[in-house]
DNA sequence: TGATCGTCAATTGGATACAATTTGCTTGAT
DNA sequence: ATCAAGCAAATTGTATCCAATTGACGATCA
C-alpha cells in the first residue's frame, strides 16, 4: 500500500487548515464533528483531535458543548497577532543578514517567480503563496521554532485578511518581496525591516468588508476528494 | 453547580505540564496513555487531547504507534527556543515602555516580594516563580498572543533548564527582574532590554556549562569509533 | 398578548471496545 | 555464540456507544 506516513488525524488537520485558509470555509461557519467526518469518511474521533490542534493554532474556536466554528478575529485580535508578527518577522529578517544559508537567495528568487506567475489573480492560491514566502525566509533562519511561531502568525493573517480585506491584490506584494531579499542580500538589516513593516502595515491597513458563505457539504466534499483511499 | 467551568482535558493538561516543569516528570520519561488516565482517573480519551495540546507546546514528543514521552530538548533545539525568547521578550520590553498599564508595577513589585520570600531556595516553587515573572511582563502588554507565545517558550526553557542547568539558584535572578522593573519604570527600552539580554544570556549560559548527555548520534559516533574494526 | 417554564431534538463530552502496529523475546539454524 | 525469523505482549490508532449539556420550540399562565 502507498499508505501515507502520517495518521489520519494530521490528513484532517491539513485539509481543513487549508480549507480555512483558502477561505473556502469561512469564518464564523460552524464545523460540526459528525457532519465534517461524514464528509471525510472518517470518525468524529479524528476530527475532534483534529479541531483541538486548529483551536490551539486560533484558527478555530470552540464554545463548550456548542461545537467548533470557524474562529471571527475582531479586530482587537487582529492587531495582537500583528503585533507579534512584526516583532517574529524582523527578528528573521535580522538573523538571515547575519546567517542566510548558501542556497536561500535561490530558493527565495524561485520563489518570487511562483508568485509572479499568478500574478494579478486574486485566488486561493496567490493567498498561499504570499503566506508561504514569508514561512520560508524563517525556515531560512535554521530555527524550527521560529518557523512554527511565524508559521503560525501568518495562518492566522490570512484568515484575518479574509475578514478584513477586500481584496488581497498581491501586486505590490509581490514588489515588496523583491525588495526584501535585495535588502537582506546587501547586509542591509535596517532597511529590511523597514521595508517589511511597511509591507505589514499595508497588509494590515487593508480592512474593510467581507463576503457572504457556502454551504459546508458542497466545500468539504469538494476537499475530501484527496481523502478518497 | 460547584462543577468546574473547565473540561476535564483542561485539568489534566495543566497537571502534566505543571508535573513536567516541576520535574516530577522528568525528560525522556514515558507517559503511557493508559497509565495516566488510570492514575488520575479519566479515560485515555482526555490524556490523548492533553498530549497532543503537549506535543504542540514543545513539552512532550510522541513517536507513531510509540507513545507520549516528556521532551528531551536537543542543545540546538535550547538554542532555538532561547533565540525566540529573547526575541518575544525584547519585544514585550518595548511594548511596556510604551504602555504599561495603570497598575502594572504594583503587580510587578507583589511578583519580586514573592520571589524574594523564596530566596535562595531551589526547589519548584522557585522555578516556577521565575518563568512566572516574565510571563506576567508578557500580560502587562494586554497582548494574549504574545502571552501565550512567551508563556510557551518560558516553559519549555524550564524544561531545558532541568535538563541542562545544574542549578536554578535565582538570586542574580530575582535582582535582575528589580532592575527591569526600574529601567521600564525610567522609560529606558534600551537599558531594559539590555538587562534582559543579560538576564536570559545568564541563564542561557548555566544551560551550556552543565551535564553532558545529549543527541544519540554524537554518543553513539563517539563510541562507533571503537567499534570501527 | 407576552413572558416564563418545561420538554425535546441536536450536538458535544467522555468511555469503552476493537484493530493495527511496534517491540522484545524466544527459538531455531548456521 | 551470533544472527535471523517468528511469535506474543503491550501500546497506540480508530470507531462506536452512552451520558450530559445546550438551544429552541411550544404550552401554560398572568
Amino acid at each position: 500500500m502507498s499508505e501515507p506516513k502520517t495518521t489520519l488525524t494530521d490528513a484532517v488537520h491539513d485539509l481543513l487548515r487549508k480549507a480555512i485558509i483558502e477561505q473556502a470555509l469561512k469564518p464564523g461557519m460552524r464545523l460540526p464533528e459528525d457532519t465534517v467526518g461524514e464528509q471525510f469518511g472518517v470518525s468524529r474521533t479524528i476530527v475532534r483531535h483534529a479541531l483541538v490542534r486548529l483551536e490551539h493554532e486560533g484558527l478555530v474556536v470552540t464554545r463548550r458543548n456548542r461545537g467548533a466554528f470557524v474562529a471571527e478575529p475582531s479586530r482587537d485580535e487582529a492587531q495582537h497577532v500583528f503585533e507579534v508578527r512584526r516583532c517574529l518577522e524582523n527578528d528573521v529578517i535580522r538573523l538571515l543578514c547575519e546567517r542566510m544559508p548558501s542556497n536561500g537567495f535561490d530558493r527565495l528568487q524561485a520563489h518570487v517567480r511562483q508568485e509572479e506567475a499568478v500574478k494579478g489573480k486574486d485566488g486561493p492560491v496567490s493567498i498561499r503563496l504570499a503566506g508561504e514566502f514569508h514561512v520560508l525566509l524563517a525556515e531560512l533562519t535554521g530555527n524550527p521554532v521560529l518557523t512554527r511561531y511565524v508559521s503560525e502568525v501568518v495562518l492566522r493573517c490570512s484568515l484575518i485578511m479574509s475578514l478584513y480585506a477586500r481584496s488581497h491584490s498581491s501586486d505590490c506584494a509581490v514588489d515588496e518581496h523583491s525588495q526584501i531579499i535585495e535588502a537582506i542580500r546587501a547586509g542591509n538589516a535596517a532597511r529590511a525591516i523597514g521595508i517589511m513593516e511597511h509591507h505589514l502595515g499595508a497588509v494590515a491597513g487593508r480592512a474593510e468588508l467581507a463576503s457572504e458563505p457556502d454551504s459546508i457539504q458542497s466545500i468539504l466534499s469538494h476537499y475530501g476528494k484527496e481523502l478518497a483511499s
